[in-house]
DNA sequence: CATGAATGAGTTTTCATTCAT
DNA sequence: GATGAATGAAAACTCATTCAT
């Protein structure tokens, strides 16, 4: 669904608001800061969104969504279906890698959502269903590899944890880019070898 | 005449805001909210503290303080120097997920400085060097089974990435709790095979 | 759509500023105070200013501003030109007692201004500025009757600062008013004759 | 009246005053700013003290009284009565110029105790009598030389209002020291010619 | 839709003052 | 006389939210 640029103040704001998130959390976000950023003023975002919180609420389901799309563009296409699995999964880390994994702008986020999903919720059952669909999806690529339902889902657990713990620490380490790259490929061959 | 009472002032204050941490992020605890759940005047914490940061700067090196002493006290003793290696780092992994990745009140707290450090130098330097320690106590094991340094510093750094994803995943999934202990040594015991 | 009301809030709380500090100095009058004073909200002051030192910056902007006008107005015209400047200078002494230094909520004023230009260098700049602005009229009117730069100038410095001494006094001694006045023009004749 | 240095802490504290004022106006000067610069424990001004006012108003009569007795003990000597009148009235300007409109940090002191009169009967007060007694002091030696009282004591008030102006202007006016000192001798031999 | 003035609750911080030891 | 912890009132300032235009 290509948004048609500036047609839609609603996503304007929120992509103002992803901006920015790089430089402060949300609560030390004033809505003025965040309508400056857009470029409307800032009267209207309560025009749009019935609070502030109503606006990170939807800006998360925003990110999610967007991410969540992206994913099943790429992989629930029939085309998949004939491929082989172990190139599958290959090709399905070298996404998560390239476009979440190392997506700084996007880890930052993600610690921030993170942590108002401790304390709310609503949002925390946002990211539960987000991270069980990518979870899903890597099980079920791996199930057939070893036909234990359990230990796909145990070793998509365990995988989306380390690239969360991946993100995190791209964010909080200053590790040498290519190093952090090395200990993300290690990783996926050792996946995919223990299969 | 020892100051006995009121000496320790300046803890209470730190641990009513760990207490206030389980329930609320920093920003949204109100200094007279800390006060209060630590039972002392607002003003006081003014006259032990020069400012709400310094609280959370004082409150963050006390947290990583203790963590670490409680790591340094279990394995820098001489009586691990003749014990057999894989026994050791099978010990340090039992240690790290009871003391560490399972204890909830402790995530929760962490997902709260990980944000903080996003947007906060100091905080971030402060994580950076408490990381650093781990990894290197975790790398110092690993070295003498497959003498190779730099596979041992990317395994640990892996490894830790790994358990700060699940430390996370225990707090924002509510999966279940033999479930996820299972992931847990599962992983462990895959590490020291692999070595 | 003209602002018509609403438009001059800022004059509104500066005046109602002058009218506060007839009864306390600037530190002891509080924002709220100054809100009441000029019947506005107190929250309306921070969106006028950025500071409460701002108001004061802006109030002695609009203090010295307006007597600078005053002069300007009575003093720059053409026809002075032609005037006798005997008579000119009796006509300025007259316009400065009568505007300024008989002003008793001025005076007070200015004395507030004084202690704030000592610890304020910003402020002591802008007094500095109205001073030699006022003492360049006298010593250009006084120039033409001893053809001497330097005594002129001198001359007025210490006019200024006789005439200053007499406005604090006004306010700090409780003369009787006729003799007050007697002083003050005994003064300026024994000036002009002097000259 | 030697003060055995240490041995009245009140007098410490009075002095330690004095140079807080230097940096920065009462009202902003905490009674724990006092008590480190007077170097006792700020408990302890409470002892000596019965509020910070109370410091205030004992710091004035404190300075108040020191430059009245300097006066006294200089000008009410029996030995004076025989010197030459205007001889006298030379010394006297002489002195004053010297001990008190040139001594700056007098000057600032006292730009802050107008400003408190301004709002504070009790400190108006004495400000008053301590002007009063200098114009008397100045009147008395006039008086000869015109046997005019009225005029003699116009001519006093004119010269400590101007005296007052130029320590005002000492202070907020950066004159050069030279030019100064000219303006002040220059009035001097003026107002002695004119009687 | 858009604007920006207005509101008022809530926050951090300062500080004179008290008081037990 | 000293000390320094403790108190609580009051201050400046922020900001989400409302609303008239």
């Amino acid at each position: 669904m290509p948004k048609k640029n500036g047609s839609d103040k609603r996503i304007q704001i929120l992509e103002a608001l992803n901006r920015c998130l790089q430089n402060k959390p949300f609560d030390k976000t004033s809505i003025k800061e965040i309508a400056r950023a857009a470029d409307v003023n800032h009267g209207l975002l309560h025009y749009y969104f019935k609070s502030k919180e109503d606006i990170l609420i939807q800006y998360i389901d925003y990110v999610i969504d967007h991410y969540r799309s992206m994913v099943k563009e790429r992989f629930n296409d029939k085309e998949l279906e004939n491929i082989d699995i172990k190139k599958l999964i290959e090709e399905f880390f070298m996404f998560t890698h390239d476009r979440i994994t190392l997506d700084r702008s996007l880890s930052k986020v993600f610690i921030e959502i993170w942590e108002i999903a401790v304390y709310h919720p609503a949002v925390k059952a946002k990211l539960q269903r987000a991270y069980q669909e990518w979870m899903d999806v890597l099980s079920n690529m791996l199930k057939p590899l070893n036909n234990d339902i359990d230990l796909s889902r145990r070793t998509s657990f365990a995988t989306v944890a380390f690239l969360e713990g991946m993100a995190l620490f791209s964010i909080i380490l200053d590790t040498d880019s290519k190093e952090f790259k090395t200990i993300l490929s290690d990783f996926q061959s050792k996946i995919i070898d223990m299969l």
